[in-house]
This record gives structure tokens, C-alpha cells and sequence, in this order.
DNA sequence: CGTTTCGTTGAGTTAAATCAAAACTGGTGG
DNA sequence: CCACCAGTTTTGATTTAACTCAACGAAACG
């Protein structure tokens, strides 16, 4: 990317946060309850953490976070996607996670982020004042066994990224992308029709490319070869249909036999 | 890499590990004491890690453990240096983590790795059986505390180096593996007489291509070019002096200005 | 409707990969 | 001690996948 349109993103005035009144959930009916941070808690710790959060929502492209920022809390995505991500000093940037609901924001222990999180559609979080969280995880258990988890889930996924990022080619990468979110649907939504799966992926093709290591344009260009070979179909603005997942599965360049076959 | 030449690779037969009877170390005297999962035990815990302890060696080149395969311990680097990394069908390979001492192998929880972990030079690891490693975690808070932590820690490392294979240039990568391993050198060992610091990395140039993300010929160009720059200087096979570590870091491409300028 | 943001497509360039060969390293045994 | 060997590293010539630059559609939006 050329240094001085780099440099023009880079300065891009961020939107103000808005603090939005939400509509205060019951942990017992959240739907996020048995996978997020609280997932382990008996109903007893469930009423200490319904007693220190709250709600707050983010609107498109709203930052949660600036890299070393303050932040006065943590939370868990309820509703939404939002991505986490660096950037350099001449405004190379690179995603390092995409946030999608139940997954947790924000390190116990730590005040300050190293990274940009941004709202990517709409964002609802479940927020819970830092002081009170490590309070929290110090006497009850549950709660740090299952960051634990996560954080381990999210270090594995992490080093799955790695070797996309650093060995596969830039058609195998987009396959990867797709092949992530569409497990990752397939686990929360509807079982999927007869293999047929409608990935609703909000990001831009420079959101991809952020994520990938490619330029907008490669993405572009590579999501049209996979269109054109009928691997993919392209519905309304960002929304891809997958008609065949293994034949995707097959593009990502992986080991594949996932154990699905029929 | 050519598909003849990976598959070669992906055929190598692994040598058989060896298991070393090693001399007993006392926890009180061990050197990882205060920087591995163990660092916040308080005496009782560290006599009960001390009766489900034992030692293993494995030299250079050695297997570890293999993805897929079970792993009947979880265990601490205590010296040496091991690789964490994934392998794709045709002989691709990304490292996707470095193991110095006191790092942790391994997952409670989880008996199987997805990752190939091979020991660099010798390695010797503090070993504990699975199952009671993992009633400790349950019953005592410390071990698992700790543990998050060095979680996070990782979680961390492996999104900086999201950054480095997503976006840097062949020059950056080399750079960026230079400086965090001599940041790490510098926080354990001697102090680095003033600014001169000697990196002893066992890693091959391959294994830092793997590491990087690049060929190994395009690794042994870049650290060329870094030598007749003066930024590095080669001392014998494997060994980095680096004269200057600010002028390495300007080369990471990163902001720099680590609060280090006297 | 203009206007702006986002997405596609084309043409030319370049950083890193590939292919190839020589030079160096360290260990082994004659 | 030296010749040899296997593994590693360096260097050179060429190719290519992805980037850059540029222009043009297509939605989204007030």
C-alpha cells in the first residue's frame, strides 16, 4: 500500500462512542449464557455478576477500544461482531481476532489494551467494571477456569491464523476466512440445510483483507474466481452462500476429512 | 516450495525419543522457579507438584510430540529451546510458537496436541502426569492463576506475530525475530553489556523461514544484507551479534520508542 | 438525484519464490 | 592430519503471485 494513502487512514477521525440505554437482560434468558465468560457459574455467583453489569451497545465501525487506551471494564460480546486489530505506525494493519457473541473483551489484570477493537455491524455488550470482575475471579472459581478455556480456545485459533497467514496462498486464505465463520455459524445458527450454508459476514473486502495479510483488491479478485467456479454464490452485498462446504473445505489447501463425511 | 521437495520432507522419519534418566532438582533451586507455572505456589503446593514431577530430556532434532498424538503429561521448558508447529498436507510449515524455559507444553483438559512440538538443541523439560496435574489445578487456585497468565501472555505473542507474517516485509520478519528474542535473552540473562547483545538462536535458516513465513534463501539474503549493513554482525554458525538495538528495532518497522531513550 | 462509499476489473510492477549451483561447516574415519 | 561426506548456507538467474495504480460500476444515503 502506498505511504500516503496509508497515511490518509490513519488520522481518520474515530466516531464518538455512544452510550445507548439497553434493555437489561436476565442472565437465565441471555443467550449467550452457557457459552460466554459465566458459562461454568452456579446460580449464585450468576447473581454477583448480574449485580456489577450492564449493557452498552456500539453502532457500525464504532470504536470499543483504542490501542493503549484506558479501559475501565470487560465484557462479553452479546450481539454483533467486532474485530480486534493492530496497526502500524505507517498504518499497515492487521487483524488479530474477530469477536463474535460470547466471546470476552478485555484482560483481567490489565488496564490498557494493545489493541484497536472495533464494532464491525452493531455491537451489544455485556460489561462488567474491571474492579469488581477480579474481585470476583479471585474468590469464585468458576469464572477463571472458563477464561481459561477460552483464552486457550482463542490461543489455538490464533495459531491456526498463523499458518494461514504465513503459508497459504491467497485463494486458500479467503477459503479459510469462510470455512472459519461458516463453522463457527453452523455450531450457533440453524444446522445447516442439506450442506448448504448462508455465510452473513458484514465485513468489507478491506476488513478481509486486514484479516487475510492481502490487499482489497486481491480479495476481490479471488472471491470472483470462486464465484465464477461456482464454489461460492454471491447474494445481496455481503452475504455469501456456500453450497457445498466440503468443496470449499477443499480450496482452503487443509488435511480436510473433518470427520463429516457421510 | 516445489511439491516434490515438501513431500520429501513430510516423509522424514522421526527419531525415536529418548527417555534420559536426569538428576533430581530441587523446586527451591530450580531456575525457572519464579517465571513458570509453578511461580506462585506457595510451599504446600510446591510440595505436591514435587511428588507428581519428574525430568526428560530430548536432544537435538528430537520429537516431543507429534500433532494428533496423545500426550500423557503437560510439562515446563527448563532449559532449551523447542518449536510449537503445524504442518499442512502437502509439507507446508508454519511454527506457530517458540518454547524457551519456563514456557508450559501442553493442555489440561485436552490429551492431545494439534501441534508437532520438536526440541531445537537439548531440551530438558519438567514433566507432571497429566491426571494430577490437573486435580492440582482443581484444588488449588495458584497453578491455574498462573497459568491464565502465561495464556494471555502467549495469546499476546501470537497476535504480535500476526502482525509480522500478515504485513512485514521480508526485511521486518527478520528483524522482528531478532529483537523479541533478544528482548527475551535480555530479561533472563546478563544484562547486555551496554547495548551489545549476543543472540545464541540454535535455529537453522530453514527453521526460521518456517518461523517467518518466507524460504530459507530469502531469510539467508535478508540477514546478508542486514551484515554488510553493519545492523548485525554473524559470530560463529547460528550466533548473532547485535551492536546496536535500536538499530535493529528501527528495522522491525514497528513505533519503536520503547520508553528505553536515555 | 448527486454524492459517497464500496466493489470490480484491467494493466503494469515488484518482492519474494523457485530453480540451480557453488561454498562453507563440522564430524568421521583412514 | 587430512580427505571426505552430509547437511547447511550463500549467492545468482529467472519466474510468478500478489501488489500497485487507475478507472469504472453499483449500492447505499441523505
Amino acid at each position: 500500500m502506498p505511504l500516503d494513502r496509508r497515511l490518509a487512514k490513519a488520522v481518520t477521525v474515530p466516531s464518538i462512542p455512544k452510550l445507548t440505554k439497553d434493555v437489561e437482560i436476565e442472565c437465565a434468558g441471555c443467550p449467550i449464557r452457557h457459552r460466554a465468560v459465566c458459562a461454568k457459574c452456579a446460580p449464585d455467583e450468576l447473581t454477583r455478576l448480574e449485580e456489577i453489569k450492564y449493557y452498552r451497545s456500539y453502532e457500525a465501525g464504532q470504536a470499543i477500544t483504542w490501542a493503549g487506551d484506558e479501559m475501565g471494564f470487560v465484557a462479553s460480546v452479546v450481539r454483533g461482531v467486532a474485530t480486534i486489530s493492530q496497526t502500524m505506525a505507517d498504518g499497515r494493519k492487521q487483524m488479530v481476532g474477530l469477536l463474535l457473541p460470547s466471546d470476552f473483551i478485555g484482560r483481567p489484570g490489565r488496564s490498557s489494551t494493545p489493541y484497536d477493537v472495533t464494532a464491525v455491524g452493531e455491537v451489544t455488550l455485556c460489561c462488567f467494571r474491571r474492579k469488581p470482575f477480579e474481585q470476583l475471579m479471585a474468590t469464585t472459581p468458576h469464572v477463571a477456569e472458563r477464561l481459561l478455556d477460552m483464552s486457550l480456545d482463542e490461543l489455538d485459533a490464533a495459531r491456526e491464523w498463523m499458518l494461514v497467514l504465513g503459508r497459504k496462498t491467497a485463494r486458500e486464505k479467503i477459503a479459510s476466512l469462510l470455512t472459519i465463520i461458516a463453522r463457527r455459524e453452523a455450531t450457533v445458527g440453524v444446522p445447516a440445510m442439506k450442506g448448504r450454508i448462508t455465510i452473513d459476514l458484514q465485513l468489507t473486502r478491506e476488513a478481509m483483507a486486514d484479516y487475510l495479510g492481502l490487499t482489497l483488491e486481491t480479495v476481490s479478485r479471488q472471491i470472483s474466481a470462486l464465484k465464477n467456479e461456482g464454489v461460492i454464490e454471491l447474494g445481496t452485498q455481503r452475504r455469501i452462500v456456500v453450497p457445498d462446504i466440503r468443496r470449499l473445505m477443499a480450496e482452503t489447501g487443509d488435511d480436510m476429512d473433518g470427520g463429516l463425511i457421510a
